[in-house]
This record gives structure tokens, C-alpha cells and sequence, in this order.
DNA sequence: CTTGTAAGTATTGATATAAGTAATAGACAATAC
DNA sequence: TTATTGTCTACCGACAATATCAATACTTACGAC
């Protein structure tokens, strides 16, 4: 990829044409880049889901993540980078363009990014070409600097769009604009087209202008989504419809008028019900988003075309009234034919709403207030809910000059017009932070910002172990992050609007294609921009903007005097800022006033819920690479990196490669399964919300913390430890009750929101590959309570399979699943008339629902069964229900199938069986068999346990065993089971400690070979981490015999995705704000690894990435059948009648996955990766290699007239490596002639037998790294399973 | 009868010192007692009664037995290897020399001493004056004896613990860094929450320190004034480990809210350099307006925390109870994540 | 014009902070010797 | 270089210590040659 510099000649051919044609236009004859290598050429034919592709590339010579070809270099420089990228994007978008230009040059120094530069040079280009007003300036500018300034960069396709562009909006005749754009266009360097692809610089009366009016481009030559705005005219009359596209689209509108409705739909009220105690500030904004916007006039008919009585509810601001039930209007539809043309008006409308959503949040906050502010000062009415609103507007108010100057003061201070001599050393050091600072600060509208800084902080109550504030790190990063998100967002639309400035979008069929150009348009530009804010950038500004509030924010308070014993009111800041111990460790805390803690209601306030992050209305754009996907406004990645670019250099580069396709495939099928709100399951649960008592998992409201009063001062210290301990307590129940009924109020407001409207979960994947919802909150991974608020918008019709299944369902959910499934199926039936009654009378019946493992979703199954069962054939049924499939022990199945168990695959189901197995069960029935024979031999301790022992019992300690608990944690687990049975602590943990031994014991006997196989990644892992890589700075050896480890576990999953285990010594600084410091990680900081944290992560890591790409593969392969697919990790969704060949699928995907032995691959992967890779052994002193090496280290050492330290020793074998892999041959040979302790050691062969341990006579030496043998596998064959329907059920 | 007095090379084969050190130098000691003049607090000191804690090798606990024989002297160790060598001690010696063989560490352990088995019981004296029947030894240069000794001052402001018999002199050997913290003056690097308390609830001197060359960093004109026996390290017992001091700590009479007190000055001292009236805002909300109005003094308010005298806290802390809209101290804590299952 | 020195400034590193340790046991890393 | 002392203890989603001061690195200023 790099581009071959210009050579000497030409620069002088091109310096002299220059002189002849300058009059022309200088740039005219810059050199033309010469052509670029193109990326890594795919890999070898035979099928391959992802790894084979995947894994060549992260593993090729050319690419390593410390490595100069890519991005990231060292971490320094790529830090460097990364920030100056950051400031650059600032101080463009403030118009610094002094300092831009000298952070370009900056830039331009760091060698390894040059091949980039020129990136980074047309942002400034093009922003500064804004200034200009004369063609002419701007081509001088570019020669000079390409010339002068920036040798070594060439000029790109992009630089050329922006020459157009500009060449086109300067110019005042056609035969200017003609004759420049001619010029640019022969400076293609990859072409016309390629210039021309460029639709971010160019806009679409520059397209427009260039194939009508200049003629110089061919309509076929623009981009796809661009040419439809361009053909024939339509950019003027915005009527004429020439593709084929428009008249479907027009043929779709017209069969609206035909669809007829034989039921009128009521129009939903949704505020009808206001949910009692929730706080609404933040859920009303979004509900306005989704029901305030106005209807175009094209919509409106739309709308109306469908019977709809909506002409009166054009829903705006003050008329919050009534909104449509889009689910119950689809639902309703009786013909395919309708349902699918209502979806497509239905999406249309929504790509309008979800930009608004995503955009307009903010504004519309700030709306409310100002609305309940006017509202009150006319009418005097005041909710407790207005009064509150009434206050952030006046602190909105307050605050708003202050930030504002402040904004002001960072222009003075970047422009240098604030003169630095008349000011105080205070005053000067305060403009030196503004220089860092006011960059970002000026990036987003004051406004904006004060409102953000306001809802953030309210957003945040109660957070962080703080009862009534949160901690300020927390409080700052989040400002910070969350002006970055709102510039992002800004930005882009800035950048679309310019585009489509001058579109004019009067039809409708018109505006779908602008609509189309406009996601082409956002998907290059979301790639595009990888830049970060620095987190200290982010803590920065947070911590101005937050003490600019503190300062103005004001509450009435009242108080007793403690001398007079009389009441006073006054006024005290709202926010106060202090700091709290913790185990001697101090914590910046914003504290908020009690007084208004009590306006929130007792409740962490819902106000800023990221409106850019709640589910979408429109499906999620899909994912076609890593950084791009998701939402429309908002850049998400693929992988939710934890601070390691080494996990986003790897993924970079298969994403760039291409090879990793059938992740995205899985994920977008994920993304793009439709969902709705339960209405009815919401009715249930806003009337119980609304009780404000204890429900299930719903604790009541709970006013205020009452700490128990204080001991005597004189009583034992025990007493007051004891005192403080219960208060502690007190608060710990206190703010966990608080913070689950927050939490459901959250879901509860999100779902009011998303009433009757279809919506997607955007996904995303945790650096092992699990997927997971963009959006927090209301999300399918939620609790109970979450699950049973939604249900597939799609229906489809039972069949016999689906009633069974539904059925099955059901008793899954009451936790009867480990009988057959006729069993199970009877268990349903068995309960009709308390299904009936508890779909029917819900809150007032007998509630047997309640009696459920998961009540809420047992409900909604109810409901649905009963409604089944009305029908005269429940059959014809259509069902919304999800119905799930569960793998039983997931982790533990793919333990089996790697180690080949017999008896373990058996336990968890991998071999068919006429019943369902139990492990946990198994387990405990294993257990109590030891210990009666312990007790048959005497022990007490056992047979005083041996019929204590339940499923519950060992279950968690089974379940994490996968996780690779230790012997002491999983004491704990048992000893909590075991204290409810025993009353004596010190008693029942001699027990615990007792049982945990035999639980340990049975468990391994079950799965011997999965246990080898956890065994042998562990030693993998141990191993890699401590080994010592060649190709780091040399710096990191620089401390002699102690260098610092850095190789983390990497591997590629089935799919290709390339997993990096991010576990690294915490890197963490402090970083001086206005309020305080703050601790905060460097994320480009590349420390020393955490050996223990990768050795206890890699089994579990590598079998969660095993069952994400059994999930991933499965979806994929749902979503080519048709099927509607959810998935939580281990436990699959589709509705009723799909489960069996959901099964199917599910089946098949594991066996495709297991077929090749993945242990194997994973060890050649690592042998690859790895090789070259040194560790540390220590072998027996008096052995011939040790002789031999302790020779060689004296004569060097002799030599060099110091020891030969361990650094040395890697230094020389790294020269060692470098000769051999040298292209000249006498190099390569020098290489070979060349000694080391390490080729002595390499050639001596096998070692291992002279390995010791701790004896006194060994000798450390460097070996090549070897990882261990790979276990034998146990005879169980995967292909077994295909018959097995108990194996997710 | 007098308690065997053993030499250092004895006693240094005790197996386990739990990463506790003692002085084991018999001269040293009897220097130290000397300069003590315990005779002045105990006139009579057949009626002392002696609470010796975490005593260890025990060579302090004889040297003091022999020296002034009190009536009852109660050593209390649990830790095994000590407590096997202080049981061949006592048990040969007159039955005012007792072991007591409960872990120190707990409060239980004193409540069962005390008020259960009855086995030591101290009078009660008023609080005009050190308590001249109960004397109380320590040695606290473990792992955790900064963390204890703390808590015992609180014990001391509190009235509670020993200190509910009145004004209870205690001994303590603690690590050198402890005494430092303890004793820092006003102005002080080292000055902290813990010298303020030890200031305000005790009069507290340096006795004894083992030669380093760190004594400058003990505050201002501590050695000076306090004139401390200096010991080598050789003479410490174990061989390897932080320097030690010996300190004398004499609890004043005092009427104050610990926790008022406790609350202000924690975090005050947060802000250590930073003037008085920007320190004043993380008291509270509105902090800095309302100290600002209480205190007129304009010199005062821009002292900073660390220049403090502990009276000067007792007026903050005065101010502090006094305001209408302070915050509640007993809400000072973080609410540590908790698990579910 | 170069370079020396001093002084001043930014950055980094070290240290203290609070103040019950509930309870186990074994591996592994860090530190002291 | 070996003993001892200290740390940590189940994976992921996940969410975080800070003030102060001494010491070092780095820059600037100024003066002299």
C-alpha cells in the first residue's frame, strides 16, 4: 500500500510545464502518483467460513499491529496520530485554520503515517477552499504546499473532487468552470470515476452541472445512488420519473388508495395513561421525537391512503395527544399484498423519524422546558414534574452565557488575539489549558452543549455507589463523550445538508431516491471518520462545561438552625463538588442536592436516555466493515474494543480484507429481525408500576435512606462497627431497589415510546464475538420484565408444530424443562384453565403465571396460548410470540464436542435421547455418591451432607466451572447455598470448603477430556503470555534481565474474526481537569500484559468465541430461510412454528462447526503465530545444552565487558532472526553461521525432559516457544448430534 | 519474684515474629523507662494494673514487671509462636504476670477480658487526670498496627474501649512512618487527619526511636522537644524490617463531637494546599458561602488545611454543626457494588 | 554564530489517604536478601 | 541469585482514586565570546 515516491526527473519535467501553463492552473501538472500495491490477495479455494481467509491475513509478514505498514504503529506515534487527527478535525470545524495548517505539518513528520497524509490534507483542503473566493487561490495553494510544504505527498482522487467542486461554485463563466474541471479530470490518478465517487465533496447540482452543463461526464460514470438524481432533469421539476425504480415505487403508492380497512383502528392514546411516578423529561423527548414529527404532505396521503383518520392528529409539540398503533393497523391487514405495501410506506416514514430521533434530541429537551417554563408563567400551574423542568430552563438560561464566553475566550485565545502580555500568570495559564481544550469546545452549538451538561449530570444520579450524586470522573468523561456524539452527528448531517443544499424534494418518489443517495452518502463518511476524541479532550471539556453548571445551578433549600431552632430557607448550589474515601482511596464525587434528589421523585431521573442509541426504527444499516454499521447518525463499531488498538489494528485488517463477511451476514440478520411492544403485557405492567408496591422483581418506591439511629458515643467500637455496617447495608438495599425500579422505568418508558411501532436492535460484538443490542435498556438480553415487552412485529400462523411448541414454551418457562417434550407439552395443557385465567385476569386472577422461573415472559405466553385456543382452530393462529431454544450448558457442549466426552456429550445433550439430560442433576447425583461412600467409610462430614445435596446446590458452581472458577470461589458459591441450611457460619464454610472438593472432583470425572482441553488452553495461554516477542522496540528490554511480556492470546474464530484478549497491566494516569484530576487509561498505551488474567480468560474466552460463531453461522442461516431470528448467546429465538427447522439449522451449524478439529487448528494457528517467539525455561545445570550456553554467555560477556544479560541474549536473536529472513543470500547465510543461546538451545531439540522446576541447579535459558501437546480426544462423534432434539430445547 | 530478662540471640529463636519488631535490648529499655518517669503518673504503682498488648518476646513486658511490679499484669497475644514462649514466662512466675491468650486485634477479646471473665478489672477514674491505676503497653509495628492504633484514638475521642476507664496512658510501639504521621506539626509534609486527632484528644510524645537517617523528617522540633532515647538497629528484633518508635500517648480532657470532627477535618485535608475559603466548598452545598460568612477573619480563611492547629478545627468543626443546611455526615460513604447471583 | 549556564517550566513518579481483618488455601508474581 | 511476602481468587456485557510535592526532563533567556 505504499505509494512510490516521486523521483527527480519528473519534478523536473513537471517544475518546467508548470512555468509554460500557470496562467491555466498550476496544479495542472503536479506529478501524478504513481499507481498503488493493492491489498493482500485473498486465500487458497477450498470452502472456508471465515478462519482460512482471516487468519493468512493477521498472520501475514505483512501485518502486525506494532508493525509500520499499518496505521498503528508504535504506540507512541500512533497515539500522536490519533490525537493530532482529533485536533485537526477541531480546529477545522472552528475555522483555526493556522493551527490546523501547523498540526498538518505535524502530521506530515511522522513518518509512518505518510502514506495517509494526504487524507488528513484534503480535510484542510477543503475547508479552507471554503475561504477562498478565487479558483485561482486555491490551485496556488495546493501547488505550493504539495510542492514546498509537503513533499513527499501526493495529491489524490479526493483532492481533485475538491479542485472540482470548488472550480464549479468559483468560477463565474462555463468555459472557466469547463476548462478547469477538464484539467483536474486528465489528473485522475485511478480515473474519472474515481474522482466522481467522491460524493461527500461533490454535491448533486455539482454532478448535475458536470454531465448536463459541462458535458464532461457520462451519467454512467457517477455513482449508483447519485445517477437517479441526475437523470433527466429531475432536479428541476422533481416530478418527472424516468427509472424503474420510481415507477415500482409509484405503482406501491397507488395500490395504497385500494387498501381497505374492514375495522376502523382506534388511534392509540399514548400519554392516556401517564405512568405514575417515572419522570418523564427524557422519555417525553423521545416520545415527541416519534410522534411529533410532522407528517410531509406526501405522507399525509400516504397515511391517509390507508383509512387512517389522521388528518386530525398531525402530531406536533403542544398536541401530544394521540399517536397511531402502526402494529395494530398492520396487523389487521388482510392481505399479504397490503401488509407488505403498508411496510414499505411504513419504512419510508420511518428513515424520516429515525433521523430526526437520532438528531434532534436535544433541541427538543431544551423545547420542553422552555415550553413548561412559558406554560407556568401564563397559567401557574406547577407540577412537581413542571417545576423541575421550570429550573432546568432557568439554569439552561444562566448557564448559557457563561458557556457562550467561554466559548468566545477559546477563539481569542486560538486566533492570538488575546493579548498574552497584560494578563495575570493565573489568567495566562488559563489560556494555556483553553489552547488545549477550546478546540473541541467550539465545536458544538452552546446551546446544545448546555443541555447535554445538564440532563448528563441528572442522567447520572445516584450512579457509581453514590447515593446522592456520582462520581466526577464518570460525570466528566460523560459530558465529554456525550458532545463528542452530538458533534459526530452534527457534523454529519452538516456535511449531508451541503451536499443536498440544493435538491429540491417535492415529490415523494423523488425523495426515496435522495433518501438511497443520502445512506450511500453516510456510509462513506461514518467510515471515514476513525478519529477519537482523546479521553482527556473528553474529561476536559466535560469538567468545564460541569463547573460552568455548579456554578449557576441553584435550589431553594430549607434547613434548621441549629442555635435558634428556627426554620430558614435559602438558596444552595444544586451540584456540589467533593470527594468521598473508599478503603482509603479518594473519589471525586458530584454531590446533587437533597432538595432536588426529592424533585426526581426518588427516581434516578430517565432523562437523557442517548437518543441516538434507543432501538431504530428502520432497519440498522447493515455492516459491511468494521467501524461501519448500526446507526444512521451515530458510529458505532463492530467490536466493543476495551482501550486495546490491538484488538482494532487486527480487526482492521480482515475487515479490510474482506474476511469477514459471514459475521456481518450473522449480525445483519440479527439486526434486521422487526419488533414490536407487547401492548398487552405493557398494560400489566404500567398498572403494577403505577401501584408503586413491590411486584416480582420490581421493588416499591422507597422515599428516602432512614439509617438506623447511632449508638451511644461511649458503647464498644463492635457496636458502632456493627452500626456502620447496618447502615451500610441500608444503603446498599436502598440504592439497589432504587436502581432496579430506575431501571425498569427505563424499559417501561422506552417500550410507552415504542408503542405500536415496529423497531430493530442494531448489534454489536464483545471482542470475543458475542453479539449484543447497540441500545441499552429495553433490549432482548434484558431481564424478564424485558422479554416479556416485546414480540416479533411479523406473525405467523401456528400450524400443529407451533401450538406445541408454544406449549413447550411455556413450561420452559415455569422451569419444567428437563422432561421429554410430550411431557412438557402436557404440563401446558394440563394448566389450560390457569393459562386462561392468567391471560385473562392477569393482575386479579389467580396469578399462577407469577409462580414461574420467569413470570413476565409466562404471562405473555399465556396470553398468546389463550388466544390460540379461543380460535376454532388454534392452528390459524397468528403468532408474535418468540419462542426460544436453549442449549443446555452451552459452554459445556462445546467442551464435549472439543473433547471428544462420551459420557459428557451424553450429560448436555449432544447425543440423542428420548429425555433431556440434566447435568446439574448428574453432577449432584455424582456428588451425593461420593459422599456416601466417604460416609460408608467413617467420614461425618459427609454423610451429615450427603442428602443435602440439591441440583441448586451445585449448579452455579457446574456453571462457572466453565469459567474456570477456583477451588475458593466456588467455596463461596456453595457456602451461600449451604448458610440458608446451616445457621453456624464458621460451620457451614467447613462444609462448603468440604463439598467443593467432591463437587470439583465429580465434575471432572464427567468431562475428563473437556477438562484436559481447559487444561491445555490455559498452559497455551500461560505460555504465550509469558513469552517474549522479537519484534517490539527495543526499549521494552532495555531493564536487563526482567523484560516486560507482551504478547497477548490471539486467534481467529471459525468465522474469521480475529480475537485479541485485551488483559494488559492497567495503564492508568491522571489528567488534570477543571474540577479535579482524574484516573483515566491512555488508550493507545500499550502495556506489559497480565499474564494471570490471560491464562483465566483464554478457556472461557475461546469457547464463548465458539459458541458466538455457532450463534453467528446459525443466524445467518435463519435469516437465508426466512426465518425471523433473536438470539441471547446461548438461547435461540424464532416463533412457534419455525422452532424445528430452527433445530435443524442449529444442528447442522454445529456440526459444520466441530467437524474440523478446531484444537488442532488453533495449535497450528498459534505454532504460526507464535514462532519465533521465545520463553523462559530453566534446564538442568550440568546438561549438555546448558554447558554449552553458560560457554557461550561467558565469552560474550567477556567480550562486551559486562554480563550478557537476558536482554542481550534477545537482542542478539532477533539480529539472528532478521539475517535468515534476509533476501540477500549472504545475509541469509551470515544468519545461519550465526550462535546464539537461543539456536544452541533450538538445535539441542527436545528439552523438555531437562526442564526443572525450583531446584537450585538450573540454568535459565531463552528456548524457542513450544506449546504442549494437544490431548487425545475422546471417541464421541459430533455427527451424532444431527439426531439429537434435546439439544437445544 | 522477678521475670526472667532474656538476652536477644535467645529470643531471636522464636520461629514466627508475624512481621512485628521489638526492641530487645535490656539498657535501652531501662533507658527508656527512665526517661518515662512513670513514678510521677503512678505513685503507687502496687496498685498499677498493666494491659500489655501484642507484648510478643515479652523482654519489654519483664524489664517493666521487674522495674515496677505492679499488681497486675496481663499480657495479651494470640499469635502461637509467641504466646507458647510468654506461657514458659508467666506460668513459673508470681501470678501477677498473666497470659491472656486472645487476639488483641478483637474487641471481644477485651469485653471478655473485662466485663465476662473478669479477669482484669481497672477502676474507674475521673477524667481530671491521667488514670493512675492502668497503665497500657502496646506494640503495634505490624501489618496492620496503623490501622489499629488509628481506631484507638477514635477509642480515645470516643471515651469508649480501655479509654471508658478514664484517661488511660498507653506505650505504644509503632512504626517509625506512624510516628511521623502522628506527630506531624502544622505546616507539616506530613501533616494528616491522624495528627490533627492526635493532637486534639491526646498529648502525645516521641519516646524512643531507632537511629535512621530519616529523623529530620519528624516535624518541626519534634526531636528537639520531645528529646527521644535514641536506639540502634541492632538492637531490634527482626533483623530486616521498617524503623520503630515508641510512643507516649496521654488522652486530654476533651468534650468533642468525634464525628463532626471526623467529618470536617477528613475532608478538609483533602485539599491540604488549597485555601480555606475554595476548600470550605467540599464540605457541602454552598460551603464556601456559608464558612466565608461565619468566618470573618480574611487572614484566616486563606491559611490552607495543612497550616491548621487542632483548635482551629475544633472552631471549623464548631461552625460546621452550627449550619443550617449542612450535609449529612452519616451519608460520607460509597455503597460498594454488590453482586447478584 | 555558537554555545554555556541559569533559571524557569512541564512532566513524571512517589507517597499518603482511611481505619476492622468475616473466611478460607494455593498458585503465582513481586520484592527483598 | 534464592526465600519470603504479598496478591488474588469466574467469563462477558461494565462504567474509572486523587492531591501534593519532589525530582527529573526540557525549554528559554540571556550573556559572553
Amino acid at each position: 500500500m505504499l505509494r512510490f515516491s516521486r523521483s527527480c526527473s519528473r519534478m523536473l519535467v513537471s517544475k518546467r510545464l508548470t512555468s509554460q501553463l500557470r496562467c491555466v492552473s498550476q496544479t495542472a501538472f503536479l506529478r501524478k502518483p504513481s499507481g498503488n500495491i493493492d491489498g493482500l490477495s485473498g486465500a487458497t479455494g477450498r470452502e472456508d467460513i471465515g478462519f482460512l481467509k482471516s487468519s493468512s491475513v493477521s498472520m501475514s509478514p505483512h501485518f502486525g499491529p506494532f508493525d509500520h505498514s499499518h496505521a498503528v504503529v508504535s504506540a507512541a506515534e500512533s497515539r500522536d496520530i490519533m490525537n493530532l487527527w482529533s485536533l485537526l478535525e477541531a480546529c477545522l470545524h472552528s475555522g483555526y485554520m493556522e493551527r490546523a495548517f501547523s498540526i498538518l505539518k505535524s502530521l506530515y513528520a511522522l513518518k509512518s503515517h505518510q502514506a495517509y497524509f494526504i487524507d488528513d490534507y484534503n480535510k484542510f483542503l477543503m475547508k479552507y477552499a471554503e475561504t477562498l473566493h478565487d479558483i485561482k487561490d486555491l490551485d496556488k495553494k495546493l501547488f505550493h504546499d504539495i510542492q514546498e510544504t509537503f513533499p513527499a505527498c501526493e495529491y489524490n482522487d479526493k483532492t481533485l473532487a475538491i479542485l472540482i467542486h470548488h472550480a464549479l461554485k468559483l468560477s463565474s463563466s462555463a468555459e472557466a468552470k469547463l476548462e478547469h474541471c477538464k484539467i483536474y479530470f486528465k489528473m485522475a490518478v485511478s480515473g474519472q470515476r474515481s474522482i466522481l465517487s467522491n460524493v461527500d465533496v461533490l454535491t448533486v447540482p455539482n454532478y448535475k452541472s458536470l454531465v448536463h452543463d459541462l458535458k464532461l461526464v457520462s451519467l454512467n460514470e457517477l455513482p449508483a445512488a447519485v445517477r437517479p438524481l441526475i437523470e433527466s432533469g429531475n432536479i428541476v421539476t422533481g416530478e418527472m420519473l424516468s427509472s424503474q425504480q420510481s415507477s415500482e415505487i409509484n405503482a406501491k403508492a397507488l395500490s395504497h388508495g385500494e387498501v381497505a380497512l374492514d375495522r376502523n383502528i382506534e388511534p392509540l392514546d399514548k400519554d392516556a395513561k401517564e405512568l405514575l411516578a417515572v419522570d418523564t423529561i427524557g422519555m417525553k423527548v423521545v416520545r415527541h421525537t416519534l410522534l411529533g414529527l410532522s407528517f410531509t404532505e406526501d405522507q399525509k396521503k400516504q397515511i391517509t391512503s390507508f383509512n387512517f383518520d389522521t388528518s386530525s392528529n398531525l402530531l406536533n409539540f403542544d398536541q401530544e395527544k394521540e399517536s397511531i398503533d402502526f402494529f395494530e393497523m398492520f396487523r389487521n391487514l388482510k392481505s399479504e399484498e397490503e401488509r407488505r405495501s403498508f411496510e414499505s410506506a411504513l419504512d419510508e416514514f420511518n428513515q424520516d423519524r429515525q433521523h430526526q430521533l437520532e438528531n434532534r434530541a436535544t433541541d427538543a429537551a431544551k423545547e420542553r422546558w422552555r415550553h413548561d417554563f412559558e406554560e407556568a408563567k401564563s397559567r401557574g400551574d406547577l407540577s412537581i414534574q413542571k417545576k423541575l423542568n421550570i429550573k432546568l430552563w432557568e439554569w439552561f438560561n444562566l448557564m448559557l452565557p457563561l458557556v457562550k464566553e467561554e466559548v468566545r475566550r477559546c477563539a481569542a485565545v486560538a486566533n492570538k488575539t488575546a493579548q498574552d502580555t497584560s494578563l495575570s500568570p493565573q489568567e495566562k495559564k488559563q489560556n494555556k489549558a483553553r489552547q488545549e481544550y477550546g478546540p473541541y469546545l467550539t465545536l458544538v452549538d452552546p446551546e446544545k452543549m448546555c443541555v447535554i451538561t445538564i440532563l448528563e449530570l441528572l442522567k447520572l444520579n445516584s450512579t457509581g455507589g453514590i447515593i446522592e450524586g456520582m462520581r466526577t470522573a464518570r460525570a466528566v468523561i460523560s459530558v465529554g463523550k456525550a458532545i463528542e456524539m452530538e458533534f459526530r452527528a452534527e457534523m454529519l448531517l452538516k456535511n449531508e445538508s451541503h451536499v443536498f443544499k440544493d435538491v429540491n424534494k417535492k415529490s415523494h418518489e423523488f425523495k426515496l431516491m435522495v433518501q438511497r443517495a443520502r445512506a450511500t452518502f453516510r456510509s462513506i463518511k461514518i467510515e471515514e471518520s476513525k478519529v477519537l476524541w482523546p479521553q482527556e479532550a473528553r474529561a476536559k471539556i466535560g469538567s468545564i462545561l460541569i463547573s460552568m453548571l455548579i456554578h449557576v445551578a441553584k435550589v431553594k433549600v430549607e434547613g434548621v438552625d441549629p442555635v435558634t431552632n428556627e426554620k430558614i430557607k435559602g438558596e444552595a448550589p444544586a451540584f456540589s463538588h467533593g470527594y468521598q474515601y473508599h478503603n482509603g482511596s479518594k473519589l471525586g464525587v458530584l454531590k446533587i442536592h437533597r432538595s432536588l434528589i426529592h424533585q426526581l421523585n426518588g427516581e434516578r431521573l430517565v432523562a437523557a436516555v442517548q437518543p441516538q442509541l434507543l432501538p431504530m426504527l428502520v432497519k440498522p444499516r447493515a455492516w459491511n466493515s468494521w467501524n461501519s454499521g448500526g446507526y444512521y447518525y451515530t458510529q458505532s463499531t463492530l467490536i466493543r474494543s476495551k482501550d486495546s488498538p490491538e484488538q482494532v489494528a487486527y480487526l482492521k485488517a480482515v475487515s479490510d480484507a474482506g474476511a469477514i463477511d459471514n459475521v456481518y451476514r450473522g449480525l445483519n440478520v440479527l439486526g434486521e429481525t422487526p419488533w414490536t411492544v407487547n401492548r398487552k403485557m405493557f398494560n400489566v405492567m404500567s398498572q403494577v408500576w403505577n401501584s408503586g408496591k413491590p411486584f416480582l422483581d420490581i421493588p416499591g418506591i422507597q422515599e428516602k435512606l432512614t439509617l438506623t439511629p447511632q449508638p451511644p458515643r461511649d458503647a464498644d467500637p463492635s457496636v458502632h462497627r456493627e452500626w456502620k455496617l447496618k447502615n451500610k447495608e441500608l444503603a446498599n438495599e436502598f440504592s439497589g431497589n432504587r436502581s432496579a425500579r430506575c431501571d425498569a422505568n427505563y424499559k417501561l418508558e422506552i417500550a410507552r415510546a415504542f408503542l405500536g411501532e415496529k423497531f430493530y436492535f442494531p448489534h454489536n460484538l464483545d471482542f470475543r464475538g458475542r453479539a449484543y443490542p447497540l441500545s441499552p435498556h429495553f433490549n432482548h438480553l434484558g431481564n424478564d420484565m424485558s422479554r416479556g415487552l416485546m414480540t416479533f412485529w411479523h406473525g405467523k400462523r401456528l400450524g400443529s408444530t407451533g401450538l406445541r411448541w408454544l406449549k413447550v414454551h411455556l413450561s420452559n418457562l415455569f422451569g419444567f424443562d428437563k422432561a421429554p417434550l410430550e411431557d412438557r407439552v402436557r404440563f401446558a395443557e394440563d394448566h389450560i384453565d390457569d393459562i386462561r385465567d392468567s391471560a385473562e385476569h392477569p393482575l386479579d386472577g389467580k396469578c399462577w403465571w407469577k409462580e414461574a422461573d420467569k413470570p413476565w415472559q409466562a404471562l405473555a405466553t399465556c396470553m398468546e396460548l389463550n388466544e390460540a385456543l379461543k380460535m376454532s382452530n388454534p392452528d390459524d393462529f397468528v403468532s408474535h410470540q418468540p419462542v426460544h431454544q436453549d442449549g443446555t450448558c452451552n459452554g459445556l457442549q462445546h467442551y464435549a464436542a472439543l473433547g471428544g466426552d462420551i459420557e459428557g456429550a451424553t450429560q448436555v445433550n449432544l447425543v440423542p435421547s428420548d429425555r433431556p439430560q440434566d447435568v446439574y442433576s448428574h453432577v449432584a447425583k455424582l456428588v451425593v455418591a461420593r459422599l456416601e461412600k466417604a460416609a460408608a467409610n467413617g467420614d461425618e462430614t459427609a454423610a451429615l451432607l450427603k442428602d443435602k445435596i440439591k441440583r441448586k446446590v451445585v449448579k452455579q458452581t457446574v456453571m462457572t466451572n466453565v469459567y474456570g472458577v477456583t477451588y475458593i470461589g466456588a467455596t463461596h458459591q456453595i457456602d451461600k447455598q449451604l448458610s440458608t441450611l446451616f445457621n453456624d457460619h464458621k460451620r457451614s464454610y467447613e462444609l462448603s470448603k468440604y463439598l467443593t472438593k467432591h463437587v470439583f472432583a465429580s465434575v471432572r470425572e464427567l468431562f475428563e477430556g473437556a477438562h484436559l482441553i481447559q487444561d491445555w488452553l490455559g498452559e497455551c495461554a500461560k505460555r504465550i503470555s509469558k513469552s517474549i516477542r522479537l519484534d517490539v522496540d527495543e526499549k521494552t528490554l532495555k531493564n536487563g534481565n526482567k523484560p516486560d511480556f507482551m504478547s497477548s492470546v490471539i486467534w481467529t474464530t471459525p468465522l474469521g474474526l480475529p480475537i485479541v484478549q485485551p488483559y494488559r497491566e492497567n495503564g492508568k494516569k491522571q489528567v488534570a481537569t477543571n474540577l479535579q484530576t482524574v484516573f483515566i487509561s491512555d488508550p493507545f498505551a500499550i502495556n506489559p500484559i497480565n499474564a494471570r488474567r490471560q491464562k483465566a480468560g483464554f478457556p472461557p474466552n475461546f469457547i464463548h468465541s465458539l459458541d458466538a460463531s455457532h450463534m453467528l453461522l446459525s443466524a445467518a442461516k435463519c435469516g437465508e430461510k426466512g426465518l425471523d431470528f433473536a438470539a441471547v448467546h446461548d438461547s435461540y429465538w424464532t416463533h412457534a412454528c419455525d422452532v424445528d427447522t430452527m433445530n435443524v439449522v442449529l444442528r447442522e451449524q454445529f456440526i459444520k462447526l466441530h467437524e474440523v478439529d478446531l484444537i488442532e487448528r488453533l495449535k497450528d494457528e498459534f505454532d504460526e503465530r507464535y514462532k519465533n517467539y521465545l520463553q523462559i525455561l530453566k534446564i538442568d545445570k550440568k546438561s549438555e545444552v546448558a554447558m554449552k550456553v553458560t560457554d557461550l554467555k561467558k565469552k560474550l560477556s567477556q567480550k562486551l565487558g559486562r554480563p550478557f544479560t537476558l536482554a542481550d541474549e534477545i537482542y542478539m536473536e532477533k539480529k539472528r532472526i532478521q539475517l535468515l529472513s534476509s533476501e540477500d543470500a549472504s545475509e541469509q547465510a551470515e544468519g545461519a553461521n550465526m550462535v546464539t543461546t537461543v539456536s544452541l538451545v533450538a538445535g539441542a531439540g527436545d528439552i523438555s525432559n531437562l526442564e526443572k522446576t525450583s531446584d537450585a541447579s538450573c540454568l535459565v535459558v531463552l528456548a524457542p516457544l513450544t506449546l504442549p501437546q494437544i490431548p487425545p480426544k475422546g471417541d464421541f462423534d459430533v455427527r451424532e448430534l444431527e439426531k439429537s432434539k434435546y439439544f437445544f430445547s | 519474684m522477678a521475670i526472667r530478662v532474656q538476652p536477644l540471640r535467645d529470643l531471636a529463636k522464636i520461629q514466627h515474629y508475624y512481621g512485628f519488631r521489638y526492641l530487645l535490648n535490656p539498657g535501652v529499655h531501662e533507658k527508656i523507662f527512665d526517661k518515662l518517669d512513670l513514678p510521677q503518673t503512678y505513685q503507687d504503682t502496687s496498685k498499677l494494673k498493666v494491659l500489655d498488648l501484642y507484648p510478643g518476646p515479652g523482654q519489654h513486658s519483664a524489664i517493666f514487671h521487674n522495674r515496677f511490679k505492679p499488681l497486675q499484669h496481663v499480657l495479651m497475644d494470640a499469635r502461637p509462636d509467641f504466646v507458647k514462649h510468654l506461657r514458659g514466662l508467666s506460668s513459673t512466675q508470681n501470678d501477677s504476670f498473666q497470659l491472656y491468650g486472645k487476639d488483641p486485634y478483637e474487641w471481644q477479646s477485651y469485653t471478655d477480658l473485662i466485663d465476662v471473665e473478669k479477669k482484669f478489672v481497672p477502676s474507674k477514674r475521673s477524667l481530671d487526670s491521667i488514670h493512675d491505676e492502668f497503665l497500657v503497653l502496646a506494640n503495634l509495628t505490624g501489618m496492620v498496627g496503623e490501622g489499629l492504633f488509628m481506631q484507638w484514638l477514635a477509642c480515645v475521642g470516643n471515651r469508649n474501649w480501655l479509654h471508658r476507664f478514664g484517661r488511660v496512658k498507653m506505650l505504644v510501639w509503632v512504626l517509625e512512618s506512624t510516628a511521623m504521621k502522628i506527630l506531624a506539626r502544622p505546616g507539616d509534609q506530613l501533616r494528616s487527619k491522624c495528627s490533627v486527632v492526635a493532637d486534639t484528644f491526646t498529648d502525645t510524645k516521641l519516646v524512643a526511636t531507632m537511629e535512621t537517617k530519616n529523623l529530620h523528617k519528624f516535624g518541626q522540633g519534634v526531636i528537639d522537644s520531645h528529646k527521644p532515647v535514641l536506639f540502634p538497629e541492632n538492637d531490634v528484633w527482626m533483623p530486616s524490617g521498617k524503623p520503630i518508635s515508641l510512643l507516649e500517648v496521654n488522652p486530654s480532657k476533651h468534650n468533642i463531637d468525634l464525628d463532626n470532627f471526623d467529618y470536617v477535618t477528613k475532608h478538609l485535608l483533602i485539599l491540604r494546599s488549597t485555601p480555606l475559603c475554595e476548600a470550605f466548598e467540599s464540605l457541602g452545598h454552598g460551603g464556601r458561602d456559608y464558612f466565608t460568612t461565619v468566618i470573618k477573619d480574611k487572614k484566616f480563611l486563606r491559611k490552607c488545611p495543612k497550616e491548621l492547629t487542632s483548635s482551629e478545627f475544633l472552631m471549623i468543626t464548631e461552625a460546621f454543626v452550627n449550619w443550617p443546611f449542612k450535609p449529612d455526615i452519616y451519608m460520607d460513604f460509597i455503597d460498594v457494588f454488590q453482586d447478584n447471583d
